[in-house]
DNA sequence: TCGCATTGCTAATCCGATTTAGCAAACCGA
DNA sequence: TCGGTTTGCTAAATCGGATTAGCAATGCGA
């Protein structure tokens, strides 16, 4: 059925020279090691008339490198985060002639090994190992076989796996400021956590920890008070309709910053429900770009979870972490013995979607 | 850094045998080729002692199995769609302890054959072409290489590769279903193409034509006439606005089927701009189930893409294609020299999601 | 004309498994 | 006791390249 590989060997006969001729020209080494012009453009010729690709399955055999990396996540599912996720490490890999191995755990931890450990026979060059949403993960020990890039996730323990997250902190002050600009200084009010410090759900969000830390830090520069704040046990919709509903029972807010889109669409029911218009009484800025966020009525101003810039990045981290395997710890010098190091972690900004859900303050 | 793999030599040493046996053994080979048991023994506990993992890089190239399939798509990241599809793809993989290369062509034909070709040097076992959109697709002539499947479309020339479709005509006659059986048989309007066979939108949608079909044909069994149809230029939320305003204008519907959730959106739009209550005025039933289907107040009922189900079931059909590689095409028959095999077209059924936006015609 | 570089290419080995061919020892019947 | 089986295992080839070591031919100075 189909036609046998063209090997190198064909490409060698073809062209009159031995195989390890052929590889060196091929190679493009073929120069330093003084082949004459004329071979070189014989097995050139010859390469190109049968087609020939190198079979990579063999490359990776004499020389340990496969051009391919493993993505494994926890789900990739869930919403089209995923995708874009995938989508970016997707793009930056095949820039550079990479393939994809894309692997999911639902959170099982046996799942996990098992598809680190398939990786691995296959002799991927390097990891990513991604959360689908920003979290601190346990790190397994099959990692470190090849180099690995955690992504939208933190390590549980001291790792010296460098990292990939949105820059939660910088998206909370982007938030705050949207409100800033349009003039609003009273009537602030969180959805989802919040208005302390330590007002966050349950569960160690690490979105929820510093998109307030950021909100708190702008507002408070500005001198301005957070009207009230209401923790969320659950971002989903009926919790920030039910969050919302209780805010409104009391007070009259001018702003709300909910801390994603799933809340802020709760909220914006429970507004309709309180007779109060989006952006005209009430300004609603939120979080995540979920899809969502362009079909609400008015479309919702949100601070944008980057995932396709979070993919990318993850696997420009890697690039750096592969290049630097040969020339091991030794010499990273302040490093000392029995001592871990920290891996760097890399923020990627989230930028703001400005749309329809704020408007000036009326004073 | 990373302490060598562990090679099969390593555990013939171990062992005290030689690579051969040990390779029998491991293969479960031993019995046959008559390895006493005390050797046998000893080799699988050397294997077990030092976890030995055959290397699947140096297997692909002995024999040529990679136990690895390659999934290209035009487009992953689109909505969650693709993000099942791949994912009842993977998960039917592991199963049978196979990887997925993923890869995406965003349309661009070159970029196509380019990860054709990087999956083919790759030596994978097998291929997925998927269309994000129901489609008829140019199946390139890299293609043929190795076993393959389309998925969620059909070849534009007559091919031998299977495909996996949703099953759109029968997903036509339960949309149909589900409003006859709650009692309409008056005022029922089609939205996004119809009501006549040809009303289809331009660009050949497959979904357009095998839905209506549907539809049509079960309506006509029950001697019910439908009462108008709008084309839909795009199957988008302000076409879908746009269309029903107009029936609006000149006519009462008790029930619409809109060709899918984007347009029901718009007709919820609508309708509710008229003043008229879903379920309670006007019945909607839909199709894809989009994941803004259960975000709609009330939730949308629609048929859904299985998009799951169409991963898994390429890949079942896609292991029944490498199986019949070696037993090739003579003993098909039927075949003649120089006449190309039709694939065949599996249809994968699409379930009904019964929800809120349909009520019982009242008399 | 000899010795030594330099030029230009190739033979041989290796990566880690599978698979074919075959060998030594034990056994068996005549 | 000898030829032929059977038993139980191993040497060697193979997959398709990369890489190392080395070889023949030519050039050049002394």
């Amino acid at each position: 059925m189909s036609p046998r590989r063209v090997t190198l060997a064909d490409v060698a006969k073809i062209a009159g020279v031995s195989p390890t001729t052929a590889s060196l020209v091929l190679s493009g080494r073929g120069r330093e090691l003084r082949i004459s012009q004329d071979v070189e453009q014989r097995v050139l010729k010859a390469a190109a008339e049968l087609q020939y690709r190198p079979n990579i399955v063999s490359v990776g055999l004499r020389t340990g490198t496969t051009r391919t990396i493993g993505f494994v996540s926890d789900t990739i599912a869930t919403s089209r985060l995923a995708g874009d996720m995938i989508k970016g490490a997707l793009e930056a890999a095949r820039e550079r002639g990479f393939m994809l191995f894309i692997g999911e755990t639902e959170g099982d931890p046996e799942l996990e090994r098992l598809l680190l450990q398939a990786m691995h026979d296959r002799q991927v060059d390097g990891l990513i190992l991604a959360a689908m949403y920003t979290r601190t993960i346990r790190v397994p020990k099959v990692m470190g076989a090849a180099p690995a890039v955690l992504l939208n996730a933190l390590p549980k323990q001291r790792s010296p796996l460098p990292s990939v997250l949105p820059d939660e902190v910088e998206a909370g002050r982007r938030a705050a400021r949207v409100l800033l600009d349009a003039g609003h200084r009273e009537g602030i009010h969180l959805v989802g956590a919040g208005p302390g410090r330590r007002d966050v759900p349950p569960g160690g969000s690490v979105a929820a920890v510093e998109r307030l830390i950021g909100i708190r830090e702008v507002l408070g520069e500005a001198g301005v008070k957070v009207a009230g704040g209401h923790v969320c046990a659950d971002w989903q919709p009926e919790y920030g309709l039910a969050a919302t509903r209780a805010l409104l029972e009391g007070a009259r807010p001018r702003a709300l910053i909910c801390f994603n889109d799933r809340i802020a669409l709760g909220a914006y029911q429970a507004l309709d429900d309180f007779g109060l218009k989006v952006p005209g009484d009430v300004s609603v800025v939120s979080f995540d770009d979920h899809p969502i966020a362009a079909w609400m009525r008015p479309k919702l101003t949100t601070v944008a979870l980057p995932h396709y810039e979070l993919g990318r990045k993850a696997v420009d981290v890697l690039f750096a972490e592969m290049g630097r395997d040969g020339d091991d710890a030794v010499q990273e010098g302040a490093v000392r013995e029995g001592e871990v190091r920290e891996g760097e972690v890399h923020r990627v900004p989230m930028p703001v979607r400005l749309r329809e859900s704020v408007a000036a303050a009326t004073p």
